[in-house]
Formats: C-alpha cells, structure tokens, sequence
DNA sequence: ATGAAATATGCGAATAATCATATATTCAAT
DNA sequence: ATTGAATATATGATTATTCGCATATTTCAT
C-alpha cells in the first residue's frame, strides 16, 4: 500500500523535503508557517502540502483560519526513522528556514500570520 | 557537500531506487546483473548507475569486461542506514527483483552474461 | 451580510526527467 | 587485427513536474 517508490518521489522536491523536515521537528505547521519558513508563495506551498497528503504521508486539521499539518499517524515507522535521521544529520540544509520560522503562537496577535 | 535534495532525487526513480537496493543488499553488482534483475535494457540501466555515480553515491570498479558498481565509501552513515531501512522494510517492493536476480558467478560460462 | 485572512484549486506555460534508438568504447579471445 | 561481449554515451522525442497567476472556499470579525 505504501510504496518506498512514491515515498521518495515525495521528498525529492525541495519545498516538500524542507516542509517534511520541518514538520518532522515541530511536530505539526500551519501553511502561514511553512511560508515565512521557507519564503515562498501561499499557492505553491499549499500546493505541495496537498501533495504531502495525497500520498498519506501528511494529516491536515482545521483550527479557525488555520489548517496544521502533521505526520500522518500511519505512516510506516521505517519512513519516520528516515526522517528523523536525515533531520539530525542536515542541519545546515534545513538552517536558514529554522531561523525564518515563526510560530502562530508567538506571533503578536495584531501583526497578523502571514 | 552531500545534500539530502540530490539524494532523495536519486530515490525516486524505480529503476534506480531498485538498483540501490539491491546493491545495498548484495555489496555490489554489475550492469548485466541488474539487467536481467530489473528486465530492463542495458542503456536504461547503464545511464541510471551513472547518475547515482555521479551523485557519489555509487562506485565503480572494472574488472575484466564487467563494471560492477557499489556503494560508494564515503556515502554518509545517514544514507546508509537509510537504504538499509528501506531495504529491510519493503521486501514485497524487492522480491521480483530479487527472484530474477542471477550473479555473473553462478552463470555457466557457456552461456554468456546478457 | 460584508469584508478580510488563511487556505485550496484550476489552468496553461515553462522546465525537467525519462526513454528508445543508434553509435561509440573497452576488453578478451582468437 | 578482427570479432564479440559488456558497457557507455549522444540525440531527439515523449512524458512528468513544477510554476505563476487567477479564482474559489472557508472561517472569523464587524
């Protein structure tokens, strides 16, 4: 059912594997997030995380405006231990977006999300 | 220097995620190998193996008329264990593979490689 | 009910990846 | 030196992906 081959495909996509890795680490983002994170437009992240999904490597839910995105909780545990390995051993690939990233939470409520 | 993006580029592919895994299972193998393993043509194959050469992640060695390609040694320990846990978790994806799969050492010699 | 924010999607254009075929190279054997 | 087996590469055609832009949808606040 879950294919490595379409497993990959999905992380070979700079947007998606930044995305993936990041959610990996915080355990779940919202589209607004990813977007400061990664500085890219609202469609194309949007877009990349419905990949994501389609592929039942990713979970969406609704909070209000927003829609948080996780790993999806059966996704086979070898492809969470290849995530989770590739987090640790590429820091510096995954930097700058780290420092780019701003939680909904800390934002200050006037300033808007995005 | 060895980015996870031009890795998991590498993965997605049929031919060449099934070509890594089984030489991560079997040390190394040659194009005919892979060949018949994979029942697909020679250029096919042949173009493949040099991609993943040139993303360092395979080697190559030549011996005789045969090249046989291997991991290459200084493939980071991530992805090693990566394709070992890809390996060991998705036999079902492997095993057509696998069954076909007839070593140049246990061909008569009669009866040639490809 | 209207407007603004956050997200999703439709669509054509641009880009990239893959393939099959033909040809070139390298080595072993005669 | 010529032939055949194994491998590599060049090339044009095909196919898949990705992108930007415009537009739709959902939700919250007024």
């Amino acid at each position: 059912m879950f294919s490595p081959l379409v497993f990959y495909k999905a992380l070979a996509d700079d947007t998606r594997l930044k995305s993936l890795l990041l959610i990996t680490q915080q355990q779940e983002l919202c589209v607004c997030e990813l977007m400061t994170a990664l500085e890219q437009s609202q469609p194309k992240i949007s877009r990349h995380l419905a990949q994501l999904r389609n592929a039942n490597i990713l979970q969406d839910r609704r909070s209000g405006q927003w829609v948080f995105y996780s790993l999806h909780p059966q996704l086979p545990a070898w492809a969470h231990q290849v995530l989770q390995q590739t987090l640790l051993a590429n820091q510096p690939y995954l930097a700058p977006c780290q420092q780019q990233l701003t939680l909904v939470s800390q934002r200050p409520a006037e300033q808007g999300c995005c």
